[in-house]
DNA sequence: AGCACGCCGACT
DNA sequence: GTCGGCGTGCTC
């Protein structure tokens, strides 16, 4: 046998290496193969020529199987895995298979959609069927009208494989690859002044190379539009564009919206919802240039796209973008450094833009393009009021004022929304009375409670003290957990509201696929008047008018643990009251609050988003936090936390004579034990030199990993470079 | 991560 | 006497 030939292949393992086979022949860079790894066959990606270099040759393995239903995985391709890898210090070969739809990692050949058009040739199209053989007559008119997939054909006639293989032998059809991307434009929206500025800016961008634009539009101002008209034009020139959307915002309503506007384009959709077939095929249609238009959440930033023209990614705020767990990658970050690398340019839309592309505007990496009005001309924006909740009356955490605004509106025959803040929530002690909060004594977090054992925590220095008996302030005995005593609001509206109809959205009732269909159309048909519910309804969903929307617990994000958590609640709350009013009549807002004067609130209810950005901005630079410092977590849990705190503790004094201009706090036991059973610590790396940060975690993770080997093996450890959540 | 090898407890 | 617990070590 001449295996004379060596290779360096990529496996998916939690190891930093690539390993060495043979094969009879030289494979190009980007092959999938089966290859024998230890005592199992595992699928590998050849990253390129190897020698067997210091390596014994009988150790040396040959290559199983070579899959070539496929063509070999774009240099570009491996380029970005090569980056997120390095970037995110995660293993080349784990990187490499988190890339890839799932269908690929297994070491088997795959079956493809039949995606071949089919026409009739000109002897076909002189010999009609008779009308009598109706299969023959029906899979012929088709094929008259228009080149067809056999996937279309198959409804008219089952049989329409086999008549094609007859008519095939026979001459009387050819197929091959569709026509080139073909376009056409829907119906177009007319745009205001500021959405043809900024039309005319990002279109200006187009064909120059690369370029990053934040476009920073108020909600309800018309972004989608701008988008569609700024794709039309990429589409027409027959480019690709790449679509990065939230988890939630997948709804068949939007990409309804896209499909109908580019009638010719074929779009495809990626999500983890997907089966493993359909995420196949569709990756595969952007990277054969099949489709025009890839739309999907953070794992469709992967796709290989030969021809693209332009990314977009819409609510760049959005936390989903983030991956938490494995590869732990940020797709708006990924996004950026493909566009870079494609020369295209990358739109960043959002009405609440993340503090972080705010700074990129201000460092001058972005281009900053804003929408300031709502684009139906009449449509103003809702008025925010809050209720002062220190010294009112209150049943269940409802105030007297919010069900009376309630009743009003059902009376009025408009729908309501009862929004109750569940996000963050991280028990933060606070005085009912005076406002106090258990601030941290040595950083500018805030203390938590952990009730198993009576203590306030910082989990961000790890300092603990024990739980007051009294404000510390005031005296005041009634110290409290922010956020309790939302849990039987429900019941509580019931009795409060007899004579309406209330509908509650949330995971448990909307569990199964057609579930949140159902309550849609019980929306649409207007027959509810007040929606009580959580995350789900803030953002995605359009239901028409809501005429009031109520907000309780917003609190809980005021004072948390976690410094992001004013950003996010000032995100959510405007997003919140966006769904108030959006058509001829402005909407009302009421928001329960024990601090009326939080300058979080007071921004909300002058809706001036520019103000609270500089605020929290100034904060984050005064406590060296990101955007303004670079960070990164390393996180470990163990069935016991005192085993993931000594093995950090360990770390980081092996670390500290590394960390040159890098800060290591911590470690610290982490905000919510997550994982029944398992107790987690971190410690943060934090640097106000990107580079000198990752420079630092180069050489930390090989530490990092000799430190884990040495430890018991229930430890498990994981780098969050960048992390959302502290 | 898998998977095998290896060395100590309660079962036919 | 053996089945099986999971500690430890390796994968070209």
């Amino acid at each position: 046998m001449a295996n004379d030939v060596y290779l360096q292949v990529a496996v998916d393992v939690p190891l930093r290496e690539t390993f060495t086979y043979c094969c009879e022949r030289p494979l190009p860079t980007g092959t999938r193969v089966a290859v024998p790894f230890g005592p199992r066959r595992a699928c590998g990606i050849v990253t390129g020529p190897s020698a067997p270099g210091g390596l014994d040759p009988a150790r040396i393995r040959p290559v199983l199987e070579i899959f070539d239903e496929l063509p070999p995985l774009p240099v570009s391709f491996l380029e970005m895995v090569a980056f997120a890898a390095a970037y995110y210090h995660h293993p080349y070969g784990q990187t490499l298979f988190t890339a890839l739809p799932t269908a690929l990692r297994q070491p088997g050949n795959v079956r493809l959609p039949d995606r071949r058009h089919w026409w009739l040739t000109p002897a076909g199209r002189e010999t009609p069927p008779p009308a009598a053989h109706r299969a023959r007559r029906a899979v012929w008119q088709a094929l008259a009208d228009e080149a067809c997939t056999l996937a279309a054909l198959r409804p008219l006639a089952p049989q329409a494989s086999a008549i094609l293989k007859a008519w095939l032998a026979e001459g009387r059809v050819a197929s091959g690859e569709p026509a080139a991307l073909s376009f056409r434009e829907g119906p177009v929206l007319a745009l205001n002044g500021e959405q043809q500025t900024v039309l005319q800016a990002l279109a200006g961008a187009l064909a120059q190379g690369f370029s990053a634009w934040l476009l920073h539009g108020i909600t309800g101002s018309g972004k989608t539009e701008v988008y569609l008209q700024l794709m039309a034009r990429v589409l027409a020139a027959g480019q690709q564009v790449l679509v990065l959307i939230p988890e939630i915002n997948l709804t068949p309503q939007l990409i309804e919206r896209f499909a109908a506007r580019f009638p010719d384009t074929p779009l495809v959709t990626l999500h983890s919802g997907l089966s493993d077939g359909e995420r196949l095929a569709g990756w595969v249609d952007g990277w054969q240039g099949r489709a025009g238009i890839v739309i999907g959440t953070r794992l469709a930033v992967f796709t290989p796209l030969p021809r693209l023209g332009l990314i977009v990614v819409d609510e760049e705020h959005d936390t989903s973008f983030k991956q938490q767990e494995g590869l732990r990658y940020h797709a708006r970050d990924l996004a950026v450094w493909r566009a870079h690398q494609a020369a295209v340019p990358v739109v960043l839309g959002s009405a609440t833009p993340s503090l972080e592309s705010l700074a990129n505007v201000e460092a001058g990496r972005y281009r900053r393009l804003r929408l300031t009005q709502r684009a139906h001309g009449a449509a103003r924006l809702p008025e925010v009021q809050l209720i002062d909740m220190r010294r009112k009356k209150r049943t269940e955490g409802l105030a007297e004022e919010s069900v009376e605004a309630l009743r009003t509106a059902q009376r009025a025959g408009q729908m309501s929304l009862v929004f109750i803040n569940r996000r963050g929530y991280a028990p933060v002690l606070a005085c009912t009375d005076c406002g106090w909060t258990s601030g941290c004594p040595h950083c500018s977090s805030k203390l938590v409670i952990h009730l198993p054992e009576r203590r306030l925590r910082c989990h961000h220095c790890g300092w603990d003290a024990p739980v007051p008996g009294s404000c510390p302030d005031c005296g005041n005995v009634d110290i409290r957990p922010l956020g309790e005593g939302t849990q039987r609001l429900e019941a509580a509206l019931t009795a409060m509201l007899p004579e309406a109809r209330l509908l509650r959205i949330d995971r448990d009732t909307t569990r199964r696929k057609d579930d949140w269909d159902q309550l849609y159309q019980r929306i649409q048909a207007e027959e509810v008047d007040v929606l009580v519910g959580t995350q789900m309804l803030a953002k995605g969903h359009d239901f028409g008018s809501l005429g009031l929307v109520v907000v309780l617990n917003a609190d809980s994000g005021l004072y948390s643990a976690d410094f992001r958590a004013t950003e996010r609640l000032f995100a959510l709350l405007n997003q919140v009251a966006g769904r108030a009013g959006r058509a001829d009549t402005p909407g009302r807002v009421l928001i329960q609050t024990q601090w009326p004067d939080h300058p979080l609130y007071q921004a909300l209810c002058r809706h001036d988003f520019d103000g609270y950005a500089r605020t929290l901005a100034e904060e984050r630079q005064a406590a060296r936090f990101p955007p303004y410092c670079s960070q990164a977590l390393l996180r470990a849990d163990a069935p016991d936390l005192k085993d993931a705190m000594a093995f950090l503790d360990r770390l980081r004094e092996a670390l500290e004579p590394l960390a040159e201009g890098i800060e290591i706090v911590g470690p610290a036991p982490a905000l919510m034990t997550r994982l029944a059973g398992r107790e987690r610590a971190q410690l943060s790396f934090e640097s106000c030199s990107r580079q000198r940060l990752q420079h630092f975690l180069s050489e930390a993770v090989p530490q990092v990993e000799a430190a884990a080997r040495r430890a018991s093996r229930s430890l498990r450890w994981s780098l969050d470079v960048d992390p959302q959540e502290t």
